[in-house]
DNA sequence: AAACTCACG
DNA sequence: ACGTACGTGAGTTTG
């Protein structure tokens, strides 16, 4: 018990004062910070000074306590809260949520109150209190065992007040404080104390009389006419006065310091608070990676020179380690291991060369918990080394648990769930220029260190899965993904970089072309490139009216441009500009740069980062190559099979958002339209408009068609406002037809908030979750983001689950048919695949087979194919 | 490093 | 009244 030490925090004191030492800073969104910003600052300050085993932040809670029933004008005049502050409190909580940090308020009592009453229970407990406040009332609860910090100039400077430094300053006991503040009175609190007393005076009478009643019992004895006057006169005043400052000690409360122990905070959730706030400072202050994590236990890690050596279990966790992330090209340094209890560190060389392991590798009955099934399957294959028998993964376990944990590497991931005995890999490498090997015996502990964590953590995870039903999505759909997309990214697309070069060379003619007639135009050369000199051209020397601002000065982005394209002729040439130099620099340079020696691409599939279950590409990105503009779509072209012989094929679910969206909102209508096989955009604007087939026209159904889109994005009038160029109010119009139109959808739309609203979060029908805090926030904007997001992400989701899945069955089926037929691409809702001639024909009828039959929805899915001699052919 | 722009589904 | 469509990655300019 004499261990603990209890921090109580005047909440409400504290934010004033954070309000008023800073000056009103606003982020990008507009709201006010610079009390939250204070706020955390002396929190951050006071958790790592005093290291508290327990703490709590009290709050005033209401307008009215007990002590306006003494005196109704308690606290009168004080000016109103500035709405600026007021508005902060929310955050405020949700930030000391985020710290998990008890907070309590009671009716009719002030913050104070609790922190006296808790204190007197430390103190009879002989437990240590520290009081935390920027009101010198709290003084009168110093003790032996209760220390009171004042907040001096500035927020992070507090003054300590225990009974000596009390005694020193004033020459009083603490509880004199109170009969101090009954003669002087306290004007911020309207106490009125007696006239014509201030603190020197009080002090002096305490000193001779004790207490205010004292002074009163011996009246005669006061020197000084006017002060006995003053004194006579406003007894009751005087008496009222102290029973005011006094703190209550036995307010009932309902909580005990057992429920305030404090474990540190929820690095993630304060992560998301910084971040929605923009507190890049104290952000960055949050990862203190290039600062060495203490180590609490040495571990043993046998460095391996001889592979046989090593002892071997049926189930091991196993980590490749290597310098940077990039396994696809960064040379693998070592392979560590764990059966829980010894720990080794196998060079790659060794592992190589040893047939033991690398048979243990293959073998699928050797169980392998992994950080990152993927990354290791992938890596060792470069080495000539196969891995089967996945059985865990750290990575996709973290992420399925909650999309939005950010994994950097195991160390981080580790943290989130209080294990702290691994370094991260900026530590271990450094970061930027300084970046490099360290010695082996450093690597050897460091990926040591990995496997055990992987090793501990494993049941913790599995039974977070396990308890939230999303095991079968984690154990059956991600972790066979993750080698199947470790397949394709080793598989790599082959790419003709003479075709890249031949589209290079006559971009960049037009591009130069093009340069010189808008210099031209313009009178002066500037740098197209550059919004900002554009925009001065535009706007300011030609004179063209700005349609949109952004923070820093005019818009340049396409959309404004093509309003403007009528008032100039320079408008046009700069669109085209604009595209040309885009295909140039991110997809003939950009993708030539990537192509690796064996002639192909090979991107990388972020398997753990989307919120909503999608994959990402990075390193080149391949899912936004370029196919709506004729000129784009062209540098498909280069995407070529990697054996003669060979073809391209594309499959794509057709419309698979919208028969997702009908099967979960179960809307009668769309799911009829759907079964029967009608386009559905038309389908729609006859519905919606009212008109038969013919009576369609290309605009109604282009209507239809954004109308459709806004309803997989959660739909706003201003949305479909900006996309379909029209007013808000037509927008506004068009939505609320369309919902009469599919009342199903509608319903939907509104479940699925209040459900979100209810359990804070959402689910695909594979059960994948997406945590949403700030559908609850008071922020107008934050809330319609969670909102739309709410109605997105379980359609989204749930195609992402549904291709997935496919994915899956693709790569059985392939194996299945002993077919030679890669997969190579995944484009969120399309399938890439390369093949030998003559298994176009049987390709042609299993994919669509395969993706059509991923998941039984209650319209029917949809997969159209192609094939030919490049990605470009296969449309 | 952040802002802007633009490529994809 | 608020101000944005949902989900990504990458290149260029600029402070």
């Amino acid at each position: 018990m004499s261990k603990e030490k209890v921090v109580l925090l005047d909440g409400n004191s504290l934010a004033y004062r954070a309000f008023f030492a800073l000056p009103l800073l606003t982020n990008d969104s507009g709201i006010h910070t610079n009390a939250v910003y204070g706020f955390t600052m002396m929190l951050q300050n006071i958790l790592s000074e005093e290291k508290p085993t327990h703490i709590l932040v009290a709050w005033d809670a209401g307008k009215t306590t007990f002590r306006h029933a003494t005196f109704g004008e308690y606290k009168g005049g004080r000016q109103k809260t500035p709405p600026e502050l007021s508005e902060q409190f929310p955050y405020l909580r949700k930030l000391l949520d985020a710290y998990e940090i008890p907070q309590y308020e009671l009716d009719q009592y002030e913050a104070d109150d609790i922190i006296g009453t808790l204190s007197k229970v430390g103190e009879e407990k002989g437990v240590e209190v520290v009081v935390i406040s920027g009101d010198k009332d709290l003084t009168q609860l110093a003790s032996d065992t209760t220390t009171v910090c004042i907040t001096r100039k500035g927020i992070t400077d507090l003054e300590k007040y225990t009974p000596a430094h009390i005694e020193e300053k004033y020459g009083l006991t603490p509880e004199k404080i109170i009969d101090m503040k009954g003669l002087m009175g306290d004007a911020s609190d309207n106490i009125p104390g007696v006239p014509g007393v201030g603190e020197k005076t009080a002090i002096k009478l305490l000193k001779q009389f004790e207490t205010v009643e004292g002074v009163y019992e011996s009246l005669d004895a006061v020197s000084g006419k006017k002060l006995k006057e003053n004194l006579t006169a406003n007894e009751d005043q005087a008496i009222m006065s102290k029973k005011l400052a006094t703190i209550e000690v036995q307010a009932p409360i309902t909580i005990a310091l057992d429920d305030l122990s404090y474990k540190g905070p929820h690095e993630e959730k304060v992560k998301a608070i910084f971040e929605e706030l923009k507190f890049k400072t104290l952000l960055e202050k949050m990862t203190p990676q290039s600062e060495s994590i203490e180590m609490h236990e040495t571990i043993e890690v046998d460095i391996i020179s001889d592979g046989d050596t090593v002892k071997l279990a049926d189930e091991m966790a196993v980590h490749v380690e290597m310098k940077d992330e990039k396994y696809l090209s960064t040379n693998v340094l070592g392979v560590s291991m764990t059966d829980g209890h010894t720990i080794s560190y196998i060079p790659i060389e060794v592992l190589q060369a040893s047939k033991t392991l690398t048979a243990w590798f293959q073998d699928e009955s050797k169980k392998k918990y992994a950080t990152d099934t993927k990354a290791t399957y992938a890596s060792l294959l470069r080495y000539g080394i196969e891995t089967n028998g996945f059985e865990f993964d750290l990575l996709l376990a973290t992420y399925i648990a909650n999309p939005s944990s950010s994994y950097t590497d195991v160390a981080s991931v580790a943290k989130e769930f209080n294990y702290h005995e691994v370094e991260s890999d900026e530590v271990i490498y450094g970061k930027g220029a300084k970046k490099a090997v360290p010695e082996e015996h450093v690597i050897a502990e460091h990926a040591g260190r990995k496997v055990k964590a992987v090793w501990s953590l494993k049941p913790k995870l599995e039974e977070q899965l396990r308890q939230n039903e999303q095991f079968d999505l984690y154990h059956e759909l991600e972790m066979p993904l993750a080698k199947i997309l470790g397949k394709m990214e080793s598989t790599g697309v082959k790419t003709d970089l003479r075709i890249l070069q031949q589209i290079g060379v006559e971009l960049s003619t037009r591009l130069s072309e093009l340069e010189s007639i808008i210099y031209e135009m313009a009178g002066q050369p500037f740098n197209i490139n550059s919004p900002k000199q554009l925009g001065e051209i535009l706007f300011e020397k030609i004179g063209l009216t700005p349609i949109k601002k952004t923070k820093t000065g005019y818009s340049t982005a396409a959309d404004v441009l093509e309003k403007l394209e009528s008032e100039h002729e320079i408008i046009g040439f700069i669109l085209t500009y604009r595209q040309l130099g885009k295909l140039n620099s991110t997809y003939i340079e950009g993708l030539s740069k990537e192509i690796h020696e064996d002639g192909k691409i090979h991107t990388r599939f972020q398997q753990a980062l989307t919120q909503t279950g999608r994959l990402s590409s990075i390193n080149p990105n391949l899912q936004n190559i370029p196919i709506r503009l004729e000129e784009g779509r062209k540098i498909r072209a280069a995407f070529v099979p990697s054996e003669p012989g060979w073809m391209m094929f594309a499959a794509d679910y057709s419309q698979i958002e919208l028969r997702v969206l009908a099967h979960i909102s179960q809307d009668e209508k769309m799911i009829a339209a759907f079964r029967e096989g009608e386009d559905i955009h038309t389908k729609t604007a006859m519905d919606v408009f009212g008109v038969d087939k013919d009576g369609v026209s290309s605009d109604m159904r282009r209507t239809a068609k954004a109308v459709n889109f806004g309803i997989v994005y959660g739909i706003s009038d201003y949305g479909l406002s900006q996309s379909l160029n029209i007013t808000r109010k037509e927008a506004g119009k068009f939505i609320d037809t369309y919902l009469e139109t599919f009342p199903g959808v509608k319903q939907y739309m509104e479940d699925i908030v209040a459900d979100a609203k209810l359990k804070g979060y959402v689910v695909t029908m594979m059960n994948r979750r997406r945590y949403l805090p700030d559908i609850t926030s008071s922020n107008f904007n934050l809330r319609s983001f969670a909102e739309r997001t709410a109605m997105n992400t379980p359609i989204q989701g749930t195609a992402a689950d549904i291709i997935k899945k496919a994915m899956i069955d693709m790569d059985a089926r392939l194996e299945a048919e002993k077919m030679e037929a890669r997969m190579l691409l995944q484009v969120h809702d399309e399938l890439i695949f390369e093949a030998p001639e003559h298994e176009i024909e049987k390709l042609k009828e299993i994919v669509p087979e395969v993706m059509e039959s991923a998941l039984q929805l209650d319209v029917p899915l949809l997969v159209e194919s192609a094939f030919g001699l490049s990605w470009y052919e296969t449309k």
